[in-house]
DNA sequence: GGGAGAGATCGACGTCTATCGATGGAATCC
DNA sequence: GGATTCCATCGATAGACGTCGATCTCTCCC
């Protein structure tokens, strides 16, 4: 095998500067965290399918880990703006956001 | 206030059921886990936008981390299937995988 | 062969996270 | 009022993750 010199190529980004608003990175950062689990993957999945809000003990029921870790989850999906709660008495019912940003939305289209 | 006798409100999915094919949810979470760093997303955009292979020493240069950590980075990005690599060399070239699959694309198409 | 440089791997450390049982707060029923 | 039920929060624990310095491997050049 010849030995070729090899010359350091150059790409287009020798600066790969540009480095994309640092906030919006954290931003997508925060949801992609919040998308990042298989119970909370699934979770939205079926609000999405819902046409209504969701008992949260339906979740309860459906999973199988404590009442104490699925409040946990609902409550990251909820930190992280991807879900609305409404209280009915006892009972707390969740959706998916009603006010979603266009990437989000597309996110979750590309998901579940 | 009037004690309203709440009834418990049972949504289409009163079995949350059909429960999106469990390998789908492990395939998009681990996707979804390589995403989840402001590092990794910030290299995936630049890959993204450049139009040759990126030197990996760039990514050195350009993030204030360690060459272990980018080289870190890198390895999950590879191992999540989303970017390539080949040898010139002394010098490692990464790139967007090429063969992505759609939904995949979608995900990136939505973030970077 | 010997030296030098790029990049991957190893081992260690601190932090974050998923999970649970126990507790607390609020609304309902008797 | 007291008992009950739902759900959020607290405290603890085990495992995962990001980061670094040190080391190893491979290629190139002299």
């Amino acid at each position: 095998m010849k030995a070729v010199a090899h010359e350091r190529v150059k790409g287009v980004s020798s600066p790969p500067a540009m480095p994309m608003a640092l906030a919006r990175v954290d931003q997508s950062v925060a949801v992609l965290k919040a998308l990042a689990d298989p119970t909370r993957l699934q979770m939205l999945g079926i609000l999405k399918r819902s046409a209504e809000p969701v008992c949260i003990c339906d979740f309860t029921a459906a999973f199988d880990l404590s009442q104490p870790t699925i409040s946990h989850h609902m409550g990251k999906l909820r930190k992280a703006g991807l879900v609305d709660v409404s209280k009915a008495g006892i009972w707390a019912y969740y959706r998916l956001a009603s006010r979603l940003e266009p990437k989000t939305r597309a996110l979750l289209d590309a998901l579940v």
